[in-house]
Parts: structure tokens; C-alpha cells; sequence
DNA sequence: TGTTCATCATAGGAAAAACCTATCGGAACT
DNA sequence: AGTTCCGATAGGTTTTTCCTATGATGAACA
């Protein structure tokens, strides 16, 4: 037997609202017959007749009414449907799943979330920091939307698009303040601090010194990038932090912060998502979003960084 | 731009549950080049996209997710349809407006629910007592579905069916009790009590006695069969009340019963319904439902009526 | 690195559903 | 009786849906 159609539950509501087939009809843009059959279609489909025809009136049985009040839910619930999609179409909406390597989390974020809840208000933001690893993991799973992570991450599968390139400074004890700047290669005879196995960034310091082989493990990996400021304020070591990372990190430790002479070391970072994101479209505005984030950052930052010393040339 | 149709959500849920276009469209009992194109009408509809296809796995997407949760709403409500369709189907269910004139409503009313609820329990059963125009008037604006009245009615619109024949007896005060019955004509020369103008079964008595111009109003008209029996008990006048009402109304008066010889007055109890009524097949059975409930209290009674005078003939 | 496999999208013609115009039939009003 | 109103029915046309065949793409495999 027949199923119930949408069209049916449209004409029997628009029948009982007018209690009359022809103007009923006339409502739903069809002609009377077409909605007669409509209606004889969906009294057969359910086995009960809906409504009483006499000459005079249309009316509803009392099953009738009972079908019709949940009719009339049905279709408001299929109209919300359409509003929803609506809705979502115009202005970005509904949950949006960033993840953030834990070097750029805490510099760029309160900017970011402040400026996309400006530009992108009934966008709900959900944050994850962790290591890039994790983060394309999750990426690919399906359990993130975007990443924000340093480039390339040269992933099949996903699309990647650069969003700033932040240089990296020297961060000396305060006592070091006067000393000459290293080059790469003294910057193999300090005790250089580190972070953990798995950051990014950590990698990034190690291939700017042009350390050949791995590094020897003296225990003093650093969690975070704020542990090695503090370590370095306590006149441990030397270490690499990315600009981005100087307001929030040098002001409560007694170091001295010095760019690179020559080419300075740096790295990009970008926004990842999968190639067949249907998201891709708003992640480009949202792309925007952090690159504004990052420059209005940079602008805040200029002051608090060194100078750049004129290179010998 | 097209409508969004149940189809359409039908295919969309069982993609969801097997993120697999082949096998939702085996579920669904088409080919997977029809359950395609009709996602990717659903949301060329929608003007968002629901789910993100990779090569690998086809999976929700956030706007989907959201859209999921409301979709099987929707359907579950659109089964209960024809799951409430296929309940009115079998068991006669729902609401059953029955009117009945108030010369009958006491007497029968107590045994057909009781009989009512016995053979088609889950029956909401719903009484309304009051005078046959006005029961006519409601069954005709559809506020009634049946009415048990005095036949005929011959209301065009309304289709009759008999139910039973009441006979009806003679109810004079107790000391009358070894009088001759008297015959119709004898009854113009006694002191006949009568209901109140509107009920069918003033007329019926009025019919019977052959009087033949409007009776003189004394003021002696009683508002129901009980209060009638009670003056007569007190010696006012004699009356006239159906069959069916002697075990209730003479338990508590001091008055003698007796059938009249010759042709006994009765008249015809039946139900009445609209022509074009829906529930025509319902109702005949609703009928003979009636008539057992009217021979079991026939039954039950007939100890209590007087014995039939053997005519002179 | 090319081949195969799996999977979804597209195309074209066939089948099914929905619709329209014309007409019938019954009830009510004149 | 004639007329009008209104819903049901019939026949043919348009629209929608579907199926088979095939294309395209990315992943797995050799």
C-alpha cells in the first residue's frame, strides 16, 4: 500500500482549516480534484476515513481531529526544519571545533575567540590544544573541524592555508642582556632548553641550530614554554621563543630577549581541514579571522620585542 | 525550488545510520543512484549541505547532526500516525456521542454502558440527555454522533434504524387497583397527567387518548416520568410511562399498574444518525449492542408488569 | 607507478505519481 | 422541476522518481 506524503498531511491540514475541498484547492495552488484524490489517497493509505462529506460541509471525524493535531505539529516541525537551514545558510552557525598547538594557544586565542564571537556572534567556538599530531588525528576523524598548527603538515587528506609567519627570539638570562648575539652555530656551544618530544616547535628550534644527531637527553625538556623562561631566568640555559610568545612570557622573569642576526629563524603557521570539508568556505572567512587576530597582536607586540641589530654585512 | 518530502528524510535517516550511500539505498529498498540524487536534493533544497562524502566514509556534518535529531522526530511522529490509524482500524475506539431522550436515558442508560464497555471496551463513551428537537439539531451540526429517540423522526439528512417496541402502561393510584381498564375514549374522562410541552412522549399519550383539540393547560404538568408516578401516588390523576420505566419509577408510590386491552399504546425506540456519517458501520453495531441491553432489562422486568387482561372479544 | 577496488555522482530513458480539464452525480435551494 | 453548489470520477498529460549504465576519484595493492 501507499505511504503517507508530505503533499497529503499539506492538503488534509489546508481541508480542515477550510472545511471546503474547493477552496482548500485554491490554497494549495492545485484544483479540486487533485486534492480530492489526495485526500481519498491518504483516508486508504491509513484505513480510516478523516473526513464526513455532506452536501453541505466538510468535517472532521473524530479521528479526524485527533490525526489533525499531530498533523499540524508534524509540519510545523518540518517548517523549523527549513528555518533552521536557513538560518545556518545566512549568518555562520552551530558549533565550530578548532584545535591549537599548545605554542600558539594561549598568545593568539583570547584575541581570536574575541574577534570571532565580534565578526561571527552565534558561532559556538570549542577549543582543543594539543600537539599537531593529535590534532590532524582527531582532524581526520572527523572530531575536529580545523586546526591551527605550524605548516607544512603535508597530510593527504587535508588542504592547508598559511596564516602569519612569526620569527623566533633569543631568550638570555638578564645578565646576558649586552652579550653579542650567536650565530646558528654558537648557538650549539649554550645549553639550549627545550620542549618536550612531540612539540612542533621543538623541532623547529633544533633545525635552526643544525644539531646533526639527537640531541642528548639531559632531562631538563620543558612542558610548556613558560617553564623555560623561568628556567632560563634561573640561569639554567638559553632558548627560542616564538615572538607571538614574548608579552605574556618575559614579564615576570628576569631574561633578556635578542633577535638573530642574519636570516632569523621562523616558522608559519596555518589553518588545516580536511579536502572534503563542506565547512571550507566559512574556514576561508574564518582564515581571515585569525590572520586579523594575528596582525592586531603583532601591532599590541611591536614595542616589547628588541630591536633587530644591524647586521655586520 | 522544490519541497522538501518525506522521502527524502526517510533516505536521510537511513544514511545516517549507515554512512553508506550503497547500503542506506538497499535499506531503503532503491537503487543508490536514486538515494544520491535525492540527498543532494534534499539539500540543494536546504541550501546547506548535510553530509560531507569522502572516499572512505560519508559522515554528518555539524548543520546534519543537528538536523538528524529533529528528522527522526518527524518520522517517529508520521509512524504514530498510522500506528494510531491502525488502532481506530480494529477495536472501535474513541470518543462516541450518543444523545438519548430523557423517557429513556434512566431506564436503559445503566445497562447499555455497562454492555457498551463490555464489548467494546476502550470506547470513550459520552451521554448526552436532553429533548429530541434538540438532539436532532446537535446530531445535524455534527455535536452528536447517534441519538436514541422515538421513531419517526424523518429529518432529512438522518437515516433511522428500530431499535425496540415499548408498550406502555396505565399507572393509577393504588385503591384503583381492581377498576376496569379503561378504554381510550375512557380515558378523556379521567384526570391524565402529562409531561411537559417538548417531549416526544406527551405526544405519544395525547396520540393514544384521541384527543383532538390542544388540551386545557392546568398547570399540573410534571418535568419528568418520576415526578408524574409520585402524583399520581397521590391521588392527582392518572398517567401513562413506557414499559421500561415501571421497575424504577412504582418502587416507591402507592400505585397500581395495568395494561390496556385491545391495541396497546407503545411506540418505537430507534437510532438516529447523519446519512453521510463515517461511522454508519460503527453504529449499526453500537445498535445491536442497544437492543441486547433492551431485552436483558425486558427480561429482568417482566415479574414486575402486570399481566395482559384477556380481551372480551 | 600503475592497477584494481570501492564508492559516490551523473546521464538517459522508463516507470510511476501527480495533476489538469471535463464531466458526473447527489443534495439543497428556488 | 430547474438551478446551483460541491465533491467524485475519468482520461490524458506533465512532472517526478527510479533504474541501468557509466564516469570520476581516491584508496589500497602489487
Amino acid at each position: 500500500m501507499m505511504n503517507i506524503t508530505f503533499k497529503q498531511l499539506r492538503y488534509f491540514e489546508a481541508l480542515t482549516r477550510h472545511g471546503h475541498f474547493g477552496r482548500a484547492a485554491d490554497d494549495c495552488s492545485i484544483s479540486q480534484p487533485a486534492l480530492s484524490v489526495q485526500i481519498k489517497e491518504l483516508e486508504e493509505t491509513l484505513g480510516v476515513v478523516l473526513f464526513e462529506r455532506s452536501a453541505r460541509q466538510v468535517r472532521l471525524t473524530g479521528f479526524g481531529q485527533e490525526f489533525a493535531e499531530r498533523v499540524r505539529d508534524i509540519l510545523r516541525a518540518v517548517d523549523e526544519l527549513g528555518d533552521l537551514a536557513r538560518l545556518a545558510k545566512d549568518r555562520m552557525v552551530g558549533r565550530l571545533r578548532i584545535g591549537v598547538i599548545p605554542t600558539v594557544a594561549p598568545y593568539l586565542l583570547p584575541t581570536l575567540i574575541h574577534q570571532l564571537n565580534a565578526v561571527h556572534s552565534g558561532l559556538d567556538v570549542h577549543i582543543r590544544e594539543t600537539l599537531t599530531q593529535k590534532l590532524i588525528a582527531e582532524l581526520l576523524e572527523g572530531r575536529l573541524d580545523t586546526a591551527i598548527v605550524a605548516l607544512p603538515v603535508s597530510e593527504p587528506g587535508l588542504v592547508e592555508t598559511a596564516l602569519f609567519e612569526e620569527k623566533f627570539v633569543l631568550v638570555r638570562s638578564a645578565t646576558d642582556a649586552s652579550a653579542p648575539v650567536p650565530s646558528p652555530e654558537g648557538m650549539r656551544e649554550m645549553k639550549l632548553l627545550l620542549l618536550e618530544e612531540g612539540h612542533c616547535f621543538r623541532d623547529q628550534a633544533v633545525s635552526f641550530c643544525n644539531f646533526r644527531s639527537p640531541l642528548p637527553r639531559d632531562g631538563l625538556d620543558g612542558s610548556s614554554l613558560s617553564t623555560l623562561v623561568q628556567m632560563v631566568g634561573a640561569g639554567i640555559g638559553v632558548t627560542l621563543i616564538p615572538e607571538m610568545a614574548v608579552p605574556v612570557e618575559t614579564r615576570s622573569a628576569p631574561v633578556s630577549l635578542a633577535r638573530f642576526q642574519g636570516d632569523e629563524p621562523s616558522r608559519t603557521i596555518g589553518m588545516i581541514w580536511r579536502k572534503t570539508s563542506p565547512l571550507a568556505p566559512r574556514l576561508l572567512e574564518i582564515a581571515d579571522v585569525v590572520r586579523q587576530a594575528a596582525d592586531q597582536l603583532r601591532q599590541q607586540n611591536t614595542h616589547l620585542l628588541p630591536a633587530r641589530p644591524v647586521s655586520a654585512a
